[in-house]
DNA sequence: TGATATAATCTACACGTGTAGACGACTCGT
DNA sequence: ACGAGTCGTCTACACGTGTAGATTATATCA
């Protein structure tokens, strides 16, 4: 059915590997004459490798691995499209694939990791969203087997990252409010588990206390980061007895959800409360009000985690290993402008 | 280094044959006692099959490939979340693997097909996008390599696709809009190449048409589906000496960004204007005011196509061709809802 | 009991490629 | 003129698996 090596090298009149050698410039030179029969019988014939004989022989894949995880059918990060696509164009620029799965429910992600890296279905994996003793990397740790990650590790544990401030971003973000005259503050965070959700509480924290802010428990909620989750925890601050008048969500679907309470109630976003979000969607810019939010630089990420995995794979030293890097407040209307002291 | 089939065989003592044939439930039949060997010497080892060497043996790669357009690093489709989910979730259902690649420029496109199916890199593909005269089925067919495409092809072509009736969803929203009073309705369709763009657009003017309003080529526009556009092609419209009362626009992203630009004239979008997306992405709900769109089935679209591909793969005959679903009409509160005959 | 069918297992090869080792043709220095 | 070295090419095998054909042990029947 399909055209092999083996053809191209009858029609050329070479052998086999004369042909394997003009396709991957040697290890052995080959003349010139000889080269242009071969390269004008691949191109008579339409011949293209076969990839998997290829990696077969080479004991290597050439495809990343991303696993996706999902939540009644929703991305459990908002930056994944970005990630996406940022890994598929360094993989691109140095001739991987990317494969990805999917994974809906914990329970099976074990078994998805294993059929990745024992079938040696890919040569090796990003991993988003590590959590408090994360399965996967004891598992990939004690592999061997090739992976970075997007967050950082716990202090016991030592493997190549990228990683944005997070609590930079929200120590940042809390001094914005209360610069702008905010007091009550409160703080949608992320899952529990998730070791980066640790990181902006504290950043949550140390703003309040640097400004001399009571941190109060009953302002805090960790939600899964969907609209609808932002909209629940807005809506249970807002029925306290002493509500908040401002809110930092870590995500910007939660801050979107929560200004949509807000708004429900009759409250003007900006004005009678402030509202900060996290990552900076494309929608940030465009909803009522703009959304001021703090931005991390996910494109950048993507393609310099991209490179990280690919350089340990091809077995060298990659160029830097453990990054952090800063988030960037972009400031919109969400939080008011004009509000001193109140 | 890699535990391989011999190994197992040797501990088992056993050939491997005998070893393939309790992996695969073998074409040959296999005593219990020998099977029970077997499977703990698959235990002890921790052995997994090498997916390369099965696939190349078997000439298949149980992968499914799609192609994932970007432009400005921004998804050229809105609903690839969703399409991404449930064909991920589908092919890990039948054991298939996902294979995505990232295409940046169109000039590139032709080259990542015919690597990802000249090098049997994967059993089959999904298309998305398609556009007139394109190029992508031409090579699929003429290679007679497995495909199903997202959307409808032109007359003469005949492939297995899943389409969502746009033109009955863009006549329904018009409707909708002339049934609430508003009378000068502008139209941001999609990319003036895409084959569904056309569809729309007919839907839209047949509505108008039979409700003896007439159409007007100043309030349509063209767009790529991102907010900026959407905001550029409202304030565009907005600057007529005639501008719409209201706007249908054929992506979430599209609406957001009309909206947007309306708000910032002063214009309460649901009582001055009203406005009108499709697709139904999570942030339609729950911004200001909550948009009223048109949904497309896309998780279930997902799903229908990938069983679809698979079973064109195992050389089944599918149970379903040539699917066009009905959309449906989200109406939430950026029409109005009491305006009556203006 | 001997011929024969059946079940269980093994041996051997093919899938398409990369590359080491063998081999012939040629150049070069003495 | 002859051994040594170089260049270009070919032959042969390995990568890890699936499975057809051969082989052996066991059951069945006249």
């Amino acid at each position: 059915m399909a055209v092999t090596r083996d053809d191209v090298a009858r029609l050329a009149g070479v052998s086999p590997a004369t042909v394997s050698y003009v396709i991957n410039n040697g290890p052995r030179p080959v003349s010139e004459e000889t080269r242009a029969k071969v390269l004008w019988a691949i191109e008579q014939l339409g011949y293209q490798p076969n990839v998997m004989a290829q990696n077969l022989r080479r004991q290597r894949t050439n495809t990343i691995g991303l696993v996706f995880t999902t939540i009644e059918r929703h991305l459990t990060h908002p930056y994944f499209v970005d990630l996406l696509t940022s890994v598929g164009e360094e993989c691109a620029r140095h001739g991987f694939d990317l494969l990805l799965s999917t994974c809906t429910d914990r329970a099976l992600e074990q078994s998805i990791y294993e059929r990745l890296v024992g079938g040696r279905r890919v040569a090796g994996v990003i991993l988003t969203g590590v959590r408090h003793n994360d399965a996967r990397i004891a598992y990939l740790s004690a592999e061997g087997f090739p992976f970075v990650v997007l967050g950082r590790p716990e202090p016991d544990e030592d493997f190549p990252y990228i990683d944005v401030d997070g609590a930079q971003g929200t120590d940042e973000a809390v001094q914005h409010l209360i610069d702008l005259g905010w007091r009550r503050i409160a703080f949608i965070g992320l899952s529990a588990e998730l070791i980066c959700a640790d990181d902006r509480l504290a950043g949550y924290r140390r703003a309040l206390e640097r400004n001399g802010l009571p941190y109060d428990p009953r302002l805090v909620a960790n939600m899964h980061t969907t609209e609808e989750a932002g909209h629940q925890a807005m809506a249970g601050f807002l029925a306290l007895d002493e509500p908040p008048d401002a809110v930092l969500a870590c995500s910007d679907e939660l801050a979107l959800g929560a200004m949509n309470a807000a708004q429900e109630q009759g409250l003007v976003v900006g004005r009678d409360v402030g509202v900060i979000g996290f990552d900076d969607i494309p929608s940030a810019a465009y909803c009522r009000p703009p959304l001021t939010t703090i931005r991390q630089p996910m494109y950048e990420i993507g393609t310099r985690l991209c490179r990280m995995l690919i350089q340990i794979i091809e077995g060298e030293e990659p160029e830097e290993r453990q990054v952090v890097l800063p988030p960037t407040l972009v400031v919109r209307e969400s939080c008011g402008a004009h509000r001193c002291s109140s």
